[in-house]
DNA sequence: GCATGATCATGC
DNA sequence: GCATGATCATGC
């Protein structure tokens, strides 16, 4: 079947909206499918879209699977959470990175444009209880990369692309770049190829677009979420994104919390109040992750109060991790290093003045470097997990519980500690959680020591 | 001064 | 009501 604009294509697809899979195969004419047969084979959700409703075999040519229209299927799940909300349950994964060829590329001629820049998006809900062929396909949605996007997402791929030219493609990481990111995949986590210029092999890596990307696309075309922007259509950002954060900070550099406190009309006693005041300093009410960039991006914001001789006092937490996640998988795929690997953060470094105040100094984008992710951090974790699964031991210490989680004196670097409202392990409570033996205690979070985070500073300036 | 546990205020 | 981004408090 030919379409002869994207429009009807588009039109072509939103017929598939709200049907399961199941009924989509039955709906197709003249074919004879066992859905017990073909539902546990790979690419099943792929197939099933192109081959019934779309009427064609299957391919992995580097050319886009409508290439009249220059229009790429992609068929891809979503999630429902437990407050409601939708998110992509995982990174839309494009073509992989021939990492000698795409040195000889630019932008526009790169395998990234050639296959993707079109993109038919057909959303399918995914459920544990479910299975496969019952699952609805929920939205169609067509994403040209128009505009902002289409800016940022070059700019992320000239990173890349610098990456390899710079023989560092072994220290690429999601985390690096915005909306579209250099990702590893399942079996690709084991297998490393050469790079043009640098002797160390690399771990193979896929375009993608991030998993917070689609989050937000799946929430603005099937919830109609409606975010906060830090730029619109109409700005320009010669230098990119990160930069154009930057010169917005900048304004602000030399201020006191006070002054900021006053300016922006806060009056706040939070514990998180530098976040509260870098969110202004951008234009935003509430949260900055609540803006479409930073949920895009997953930009996660973090202050540092440093005192006046420069050291820091705290070390830095996360969220809170699930011991039956950590039990059930292995480092790679695991959630703390899937955070890491794909979030960036904005670090605004706040230093305490002769009067007791805290100077707004600085502000910088930031990743966790894959060396240290995949080195003390995953020390870490395994041990963690270890202990999870040997059972945890929890005594009473002075009136406070002490466990024997890896601790600071672990490796100076990561370690595990409490988090939360109140120090309660409870059954049920909303500060305990479950551990694998049966036990609950009060809940937990990685840290990366203060030690470590003072050495990502640059405070020559 | 360090390690460790305990807890706060806020947005959503 | 909980997750988040943090800071406070205490014993050694």
């Amino acid at each position: 079947m030919k379409y002869d604009t994207i429009k009807e294509l588009l039109q072509y697809a939103s017929k598939a909206e709200n049907k399961t899979f199941k009924e989509v195969i039955e709906e197709a004419k003249g074919y004879d499918y066992n859905i017990d047969e073909i539902s546990y084979k790979k690419g099943f959700f792929g197939h099933v879209v192109e081959e019934c409703l779309f009427d064609y075999s299957p391919n992995s040519r580097s050319e886009p699977d409508f290439p009249e229209l220059g229009v790429e299927l992609k068929v891809t799940p979503i999630r429902r959470n437990k407050n409601g909300t939708i998110s992509a349950k995982e990174r839309l994964v494009l073509n992989i990175i021939n990492y000698v060829e795409e040195l000889t590329k630019t932008f526009e001629t790169s395998s990234f444009s050639k296959k993707n820049k079109n993109l038919l998006i057909m959303f399918y809900l995914y459920s544990e209880s479910m299975k496969k062929e019952d699952f609805p396909i929920v939205k169609s949605h067509f994403n040209n990369f128009k505009d902002i996007d289409g800016e940022i997402i070059r700019r992320d791929w000239e990173i890349i692309h610098k990456m390899i030219e710079d023989g560092r493609a072994h220290e690429l990481s999601e985390s690096l770049t915005l909306y579209l990111g250099a990702c590893t995949k399942g079996a690709n986590h084991l297998n490393l190829v050469s790079q043009p210029n640098s002797n160390i092999d690399a771990m193979q890596r896929a375009y993608c677009l991030k998993q917070s990307y689609m989050t937000t696309i799946a929430r603005q075309v099937i919830s109609n979420e409606n975010l906060q922007r830090i730029i619109d259509s109409k700005t320009k950002m010669p230098q990119g994104f990160e930069q154009l954060v930057m010169k917005k900070l900048t304004v602000y550099y030399g201020k006191t919390q006070d002054n900021l406190s006053k300016e922006f009309s806060i009056d706040s006693k939070a514990k998180s109040l530098n976040d509260l005041l870098v969110a202004r300093m951008l234009g935003v009410t509430g949260k900055v992750s609540r803006t479409i960039e930073f949920q895009k991006a997953n930009i996660v914001p973090k202050s540092i109060r440093l005192e006046i001789n420069n050291t820091i006092r705290e070390d830095m937490s996360f969220k809170n991790f699930n011991p039956k996640e950590i039990v059930e998988h292995d480092w790679i795929d695991s959630e703390l290093r899937d955070y890491f690997e794909s979030t960036r953060f904005l670090i605004s470094l706040f230093r305490k003045n002769n009067q007791g105040d805290y100077v707004f100094i600085k502000a910088f984008f930031w990743s966790l470097p894959i060396s240290v992710l995949d080195g003390k951090v995953k020390d870490t974790w395994q041990e963690t997990k270890r202990i999870l699964i040997n059972g945890v031991i929890i005594d009473n210490w002075n009136g406070k519980s002490r466990n024997n989680l890896p601790g600071k004196t672990f490796n100076h670097v990561c370690h595990v500690r409490p988090k939360a409202a109140l120090s309660m392990r409870y059954p049920g409570d909303s500060n305990s959680f479950l551990l694998p033996n049966g036990e609950w205690m009060t809940k937990q979070c990685f840290w990366l020591d203060k030690k470590y985070v003072r050495t990502i500073l640059d405070l020559t300036v």
